[in-house]
RNA sequence: GCGCCUGUAGCUCAGCCGGAUAGAGCAACUGCCUUCUAAGCAGUAGGCCCCGCGUUCGAGUCGCGGCAGGCGUGCCA
């Protein structure tokens, strides 16, 4: 539950307005100037935190930032802080480097937290529901339900890591239009197996896939000709009762092959049977947000800062899927008490954010517990080409294709290996390598690296030292330095990502590590080194196995101790 | 037309609520395994950060105006 990292902040802004205080006491500085949040330094040889506390001061106190600057650095006083040095460079940048102390606290604290190193509590417990994919179910699922499966997945675990009580959601469209084409399509289909395929015309904006007929086939094979002379509709309905749970069961098969496993699908029908889509709409007409116009029904959306009105109920009677979702969000926050709901959605969804912020605080909702992560379109490649079908099916590469051909630990890595608003280019090809171009295996590698050099010490008779009993202070050199660094780091980036609805910095954060490992590896030695330094670089290893794992953890991919 | 997103090395992308010499990986070139996993490491080379103006001690980062690409703007979902 520690951030080691954020407290050796805080630590510093104190420490340097202290100084600045005492510099104000001597008569040597104005007062006046504010405490500035340091930052990390962009070039570590500058230190560990660097504060430009005396050139934002400069102006306010009239004085160079340099004289600032070494002011306050001769009255800072680092006796039993976590600094070891402070150093003004540049234009008047006060650079401060951890010391000892920090470093044996960093260590402590691993060995001790375990796989809880690097959780925090700044959820307290507070329930969030993220909802993703939600796809279609009259369907196989695509590859931008591939990407939104992992962020949506990650994203929950990372909250989860942060104290929420997170509840992960599938929203299922099974009413509407989709259903209903969906049943005409099997039904077309089927039709056209038992009578040839010029007997009847299949519709134009129906379902053209292959599962489609494979569906009718089945049904046909269940319930052979008994169905030609019933009613249209109830053929109909028949055809999509038959079908949609098949496929959603599909669904949650290759879902849960992804290595995703959600608390709840929620049916739309719920919405529609229990009344609540009605009960909504009426809620908005009460409080004075709807008019009826050309038959139909509208929500002011102007109102509340949008560019237009939005229809609620089609002057066909229907309910629109916009209402429909505004009714399952007031159920996600009035029913069910959800603090915050996350949807994870495709940009080209971007239009929604707006309209359904409006219509959160048109029933009462605060619009601000309401989130979205919105990504952009993935683009496959294999080595450099644009690969768009599946050279087995010929049609689009769906889910299931693509985790035919790559690992999930591969798959799950790369789709959370950039931020949520750039596009994504997968490369097929890479993904499947195994070698160092691989970011996946690289992180995995140096996990592995780690646990092999660890069994091996074992067996030399080292035990990792218990509570950071090592002697940390022979941890100097840039390689170990810049280790220790990272491992501080994670914390406060779960936290971030958490805060930011970003679980790609999380996939940033275990390179960096690796890097950071395997550069270790080259240059310093464990195996026969003097017992001391040994002992210290082995607190070090074992630190570092528990930082990667629990980040890959995060991510639903595999810590493998052999490769 | 209006709105949102994107524009950084040949390619794919980072750049953390404005900070020091703009980074990583790939591709190219040069090195490193009798030693804890070479699925690794070190080095070289590669940049009008789309353009212009502005704010600031300081702009890849903020504001305004352009340019280019993507998306949205249905009584579709």
């Amino acid at each position: 539950m520690s951030n080691l990292i954020s407290a050796a902040r805080e630590q510093w802004k104190e420490l340097l307005l202290r100084a600045y205080e005492q510099a104000v006491a001597d008569g040597v500085l104005p007062s006046g100037a504010a405490a500035v949040d340091p930052e990390p330094p962009r070039d570590p040889s500058h230190g560990d935190w660097a504060s430009s506390f005396a050139l934002a001061a400069a102006k306010t106190l009239g004085k160079p930032p340099r004289m600032i600057a070494e002011a306050v650095r001769d009255r800072v006083e680092l006796t039993g802080s976590f600094f070891a040095t402070c150093a003004v460079a540049g234009a008047g940048f006060l650079n401060g480097r951890l010391g000892t102390s920090f470093f044996a606290a960093l260590l402590a604290d691993i060995s001790r937290e375990g796989e809880a190193y690097g959780r925090n509590d700044l959820g307290h417990g507070k329930p969030v529901m993220v909802e993703f994919v939600s796809a279609n179910p009259t369907g196989p699922m695509t590859l931008g339900n591939a990407r939104g499966g992992v962020l949506g997945d990650t994203l929950a675990s990372v909250l989860s890591a942060c104290g929420y009580k997170v509840s992960r959601e599938f929203y299922l469209n099974d009413a509407g239009h989709q259903v209903d084409m969906f049943g005409r399509s099997i039904d077309a289909r089927y039709i056209q197996l038992l009578r040839g395929e010029d007997a009847y015309v299949f519709p134009e904006d129906g379902y053209h896939g292959e599962y489609i007929r494979e569906f009718a086939a089945a049904f046909a094979e269940q319930h052979g000709d008994s169905f030609l002379d019933k009613p249209d509709d109830v053929r109909r309905e028949a055809m999509a009762a038959f079908a949609l749970p098949q496929n959603v069961r599909r669904m949650k098969d290759d879902l849960a092959r992804y290595g995703i496993v959600y608390d709840r699908f929620f049916h739309e029908t719920e919405l529609h049977n229990s009344g609540y889509v009605k009960e909504t709409i009426d809620l908005l007409t009460e409080r004075g947000h709807t008019y009826e116009k050309d038959g139909a029904l509208w929500f002011e959306a102007t109102k509340f800062g949008c560019d237009k009105d939005e229809v609620m109920q089609k002057s066909n009677g229907f309910f629109t899927y916009f209402a429909v979702d505004i009714a399952y969000h007031r159920n996600k926050f009035v029913e069910r008490a959800f603090d915050t709901a996350i949807d994870v959605l495709g940009a080209d969804h971007h239009g929604h954010t707006l309209r359904f912020a409006a219509a959160m605080e048109a029933i009462g909702v605060d619009p601000a517990r309401l989130r979205f992560v919105l990504m952009q379109l993935v683009h496959l490649t294999r080595d450099g080409e644009v690969v768009r079908m599946s050279k087995r099916t010929g049609r689009a590469i769906t889910l299931s294709d693509l985790l035919d051909e790559i690992p999930v630990d591969a798959a799950r890595f790369f789709f959370n290996n950039r931020q949520t608003g750039s596009h994504l280019e997968f490369d097929m090809g890479l993904a499947v390598r195994q070698d160092s171009d691989n970011p996946v295996y690289y992180v995995q590698y140096a996990h592995a690296r780690l646990c092999s050099l660890l069994r091996e010490l074992a067996a030399e008779g080292f035990a990792p030292p218990e509570g950071g009993a090592a002697d940390v202070s022979l941890l100097s050199t840039p390689q170990e330095r810049e280790l220790l660094a990272a491992l501080a780091a994670f914390p406060e980036e779960i936290a971030l990502a958490a805060q930011e609805l970003e679980p790609f910095r999380i996939n940033r954060h275990l390179i960096k590590t690796a890097a950071a490992y395997h550069r270790f590896y080259n240059e310093c030695r464990v195996k026969g080194s003097d017992k001391p330094l040994l002992l210290a670089r082995l607190a070090l290893c074992a630190s570092a196995r528990t930082m990667l794992r629990n980040g890959l953890g995060l991510l639903g991919v595999s810590a493998p101790e052999k490769m």
